[in-house]
DNA sequence: TCCATGCGCGCTC
DNA sequence: GAGCGCGCACTGG
């Protein structure tokens, strides 16, 4: 009976469903595999994830997971080699790139707050928002995805109810705190920043110099260098923004670029200098948040 | 082919 | 009863 890949919710199993092993989860449709921690190909991407404590570096904030690669550890669970983006990693990355919807299932052995006592527990829907490499204190790299709460459309209009004050019902019975947390964070973005970079650039990409022309005008969008919220917390400044246009954006994001610290763009597949960022006077670039994107993506 | 964020038993405290 | 160490187990990629 092989496994039928399915990318969002299964029927029969909402989010909250309880299982006692990872025989349970597989039988539900729910993770292709009894053992791994990824279930997807490189091809399809990923639909779901296991955290269950196998990787030391995995953060588990509620509705915000930083969930570490797989690779790399010997059989006695120490780091021994870098994750590479193959496999399972390698399809986390392709459902960031589709953005595509994975479902979290929580075992026991993440010892988090969020996590089940006893067995597995699926927790519903995430997004992969951004990956990027870490650099352990051991020296070794690994990859690190981070995941954010989708919701539903009865989440949002729990969010609307909190808002206006009304009696908060939480029907589906976990974390109204973390969905909260989660809206103060979209929050908090400043459009002022958005604003001031994209009018000293006059929407010219910072890379590459062109400006999208919309019926409605010209567009750009504004790239946070080191990334806001957990776990970069970048600040939301000018000096951590770059004005780019949308292809340039996700090159920049997913580490095709990087800047050197006299602010040359690298092309990080073919190991060559580019142009010289675009710079304006009123713009100051901060080096700590140019080196600390580069060493997401730098050995 | 062989590995992987497993499982369960039996031991110790 | 919890926590561990160890041996055996599974199945998709």
């Amino acid at each position: 009976m092989g496994y039928i890949r399915t990318f969002g919710e299964i029927d029969g199993h909402p989010p909250g469903s309880k299982y006692r092993n990872r025989r349970e989860i597989q039988h539900a449709g729910l993770h292709a595999h009894n053992q791994r921690g990824i279930s997807g190909t490189a091809r399809e991407g990923a639909d779901a994830i296991v955290l269950n404590g196998g990787y030391p570096d995995d953060q588990d904030e509620g509705d915000i997971i930083i969930y570490t690669g797989e690779g790399g550890q010997s059989a006695e669970k120490k780091q021994i080699a870098d994750q590479v983006i193959e496999g399972g990693n390698a399809a986390l990355v392709k459902s960031h790139l589709e953005g595509l919807p994975v479902r979290v299932i929580r075992g026991h052995g993440e010892k988090s707050k969020y996590a089940p006592r006893q067995g597995y527990e699926y927790s519903g829907l995430y997004r992969i928002q951004r990956y990027w490499f870490k650099k352990r204190e051991d020296g070794f790299q690994v990859l690190q995805f981070r995941l954010t709460f989708v919701g539903d459309a009865d989440g949002i209009s729990h969010l609307i109810q909190l808002d206006e004050g009304a009696t908060p019902e939480f029907e589906f019975g976990h974390r109204p705190v973390e969905r909260t947390s989660m809206l103060t964070e979209r929050l908090k973005r400043r459009l002022s920043v958005v604003r001031n970079v994209k009018e000293w650039h006059d929407n010219r990409c910072q890379i590459c110099g062109t400006t999208l022309m919309l019926p409605s005008g010209p567009a750009s969008q504004v790239a946070h260098i080191q990334g806001l919220g957990i776990p970069h917390n970048g600040p939301d400044i000018e000096a951590n923004a770059l004005c780019l246009c949308p292809n340039d954006h996700v090159l920049f994001d997913n580490g095709a670029y990087y800047l050197t610290d006299d602010l040359k763009v690298v092309d990080a597949i073919k190991g060559s200098t580019l142009r010289p960022l675009r710079t304006h006077k009123r713009h100051l670039i901060g080096l700590n948040f140019v080196r600390q994107h580069r060493s997401y993506w730098t050995k």
